[in-house]
DNA sequence: GCGCCACGTCCTTGATCGTTGCCATCCACC
DNA sequence: GGTGGATGGCAACGATCAAGGACGTGGCGC
């Protein structure tokens, strides 16, 4: 490992110069400027981050969080945040929090300590005194994905739930439906809360309501949608169609109507929030909403790039209040409603 | 940020006997202990990472590298790997690298500029001399998950796909297939090359034969496997089964086989290398295997953390050659297969 | 015209970031 | 006096930055 030392005695300078030189952080003669980019390329020299980031008590180092990365959306969204971030020369420090609060705060910690530049946080929302929680623990500019934290200092990119539960909603209007059941996720989660009362508004709107026997609120995994499914499938009185929130949700649904050999769409309509790859290979294929993804995780870098490379000190302008930034999900009609 | 110097001033002793009690590294005082240890807990102390990798030339950081997040495989993995690897107190550095193996020994390089101790890498295998030009950017013990890299010297974990082709084709045959046709991946890809392979000796050993025609190598993408399929359903002579060698291509051939207006298995049975979450929402659900992802991540995080804390120096033990771990997969029978 | 000072440019020396490890020192005890 | 445990001082690790030195140039006063 060649250092820095190593460059400024083959370039026959000293390490400041060779320091200014890469950095362009002070005037450099053209003739030294060639004797340092010389011996860089001589031994093969590259800074060190490490020593770099001790001296300037900050990196380019970028953390993100993720509850579940074996979800499609929280992979999409790390995929899309990754490459932004690489192209504008950022490293991603990466945890998968398994929907565990402090596990999510312990991480931010070591995160922290190795003084990231920023996080982004797909947040889990667990536990009482979440956002203080958070605010206790993040040092540096953050971006939260998906989920919006009200009143918290942060940006966010988020869906337009509201939007979306009106779309649900008119299509399945338009197709005749009126009892219709929606299982949504963890109560506290904002796009679960968005997207069931996007769905309440939008009914009333229309004239119509969401059955409290109708209305399933819990933790959005399959096993507990396959139950929700099972129960409002086997009431004397049933749905005609089921909105769910998430892929998990869409297979616990298909799994309970197999169980009761029951079929989408001829025995009740499904439609869900969330689009994802496999939603073409379900049988019936799953109408759904795609919401936007690499939207979302490129307003995010954006975003947080941004905050990161805002001038600091006397004279510089205020950095911009926290935003939200929601992006228009878009309705992918295929089988798996009909009408009534 | 409370620096180890506020603690020994907080404490009364030297900085040296402050990183002795926290490191363990030379002997201390009870009472000194106990003085460093509440004036930890009083000024907040958490060692600066930074300056500890910067003086010891090391870190406790992980390298995750793989060529799609999106894809289930590869987020089990990262799930898994980060969890284990959290546990045993490292930190995870992440890329996606897109297929993209210029991109791949980029970020390869940035993670050895962090001083990383190890890295966990689902190698792209792509381009000439991948081998070597990978050997020319990794500089600290590595392991290689599902792709094997014959004669390099890294440990590695990978499915046992001699054994899973045995299994698939015992299936088919006893179902009564003859007329068996493979979708592959890109030639160069052990895990698919050893699938091709083991399905062609599996087919031997039954007698039987894997018809050229009905041989299919290429990028194992959605779209090419719907076209493959599409080929495959359009010959006069077809196929009584097709197996595929991952999700994507499952995708693949279910949109391939409704638009042609075929049913599976009604028309031709279909069976996987692959498991995935959504095998089961499909309709029909996918006869697949079911690769050990919890297995492969957890053997390979154990044999990187074995070989990061072997002892080195004089007296030391050698540490072990590489080592390649093959898990065994399990075969889930659902409803894509039937008898002929 | 000469010498001095002021100034701008370019470069170097030396301190510093927070940590660890080598070495010297100190004290108590045999 | 030697031994050994406990502790402190100091120099690194590789980079950046503030302060100041060297040097050339130009203005100005005598």
């Amino acid at each position: 490992m060649a250092t820095i030392k190593d460059v400024a005695r083959a370039a026959g300078v000293s390490v400041t110069t060779v320091s200014a030189t890469i950095n362009m952080s002070a005037p450099v003669s053209a003739e030294a400027r060639a004797k340092v980019l010389a011996a860089v390329a001589a031994v093969g020299y590259s800074p060190n981050p490490i020593a770099r980031n001790l001296r300037l008590g900050k990196s380019r180092l970028i953390g993100l969080l993720v509850p579940d990365i074996s979800s499609p959306y929280a992979a999409g969204m790390a995929r899309s945040m990754q490459s932004a971030l690489a192209d504008k020369g950022y490293s991603m420090f990466f945890s998968s929090t398994q929907e565990d609060s402090a596990r999510e705060l312990a991480d931010i910690d070591r995160m922290s300590d190795h003084m990231v530049a920023g996080l982004a946080l797909l947040p889990t929302c667990l536990g009482a005194d979440y956002a203080q929680n958070l605010a206790g623990h993040i040092t540096c500019p953050a971006v939260l994905l998906d989920r919006v934290i009200p009143g918290a200092p942060y940006d966010c990119v988020a869906d337009d739930n509201a939007l979306g539960a009106r779309m649900i909603v008119r299509h399945l209007v338009q197709l005749g439906h009126r009892d219709i059941a929606m299982i949504a996720g963890r109560v506290g989660i904002t796009s679960s809360d968005e997207r069931l009362s996007g769905v309440r508004q939008a009914l009333a709107d229309a004239g119509l309501a969401l059955a409290p026997e109708f209305t399933v609120t819990h933790h959005q995994s399959e096993e507990l949608a396959v139950r929700a499914v099972q129960d409002l499938m086997s009431r004397s009185r049933r749905p005609s169609a089921i909105i769910t929130i998430n892929s998990a949700q869409v297979r616990g649904a298909m799994r309970a109507l197999r169980s009761m050999h029951f079929r989408a769409p001829d025995d009740v309509s499904l439609i869900a929030f969330d689009n994802f790859h496999y939603s073409a290979g379900f049988d019936p294929e799953i109408t759904s909403l795609s919401q936007d993804v690499g939207g979302l995780s490129g307003a995010a870098a954006a975003m947080l790039t941004e905050r990161l490379g805002w001038p600091k000190g006397e004279g510089a302008a205020a950095p911009p209040p926290p935003r939200l930034v929601r992006f228009a999900p878009t309705l992918i009609v295929r089988s798996s409603c009909r009408p009534v």
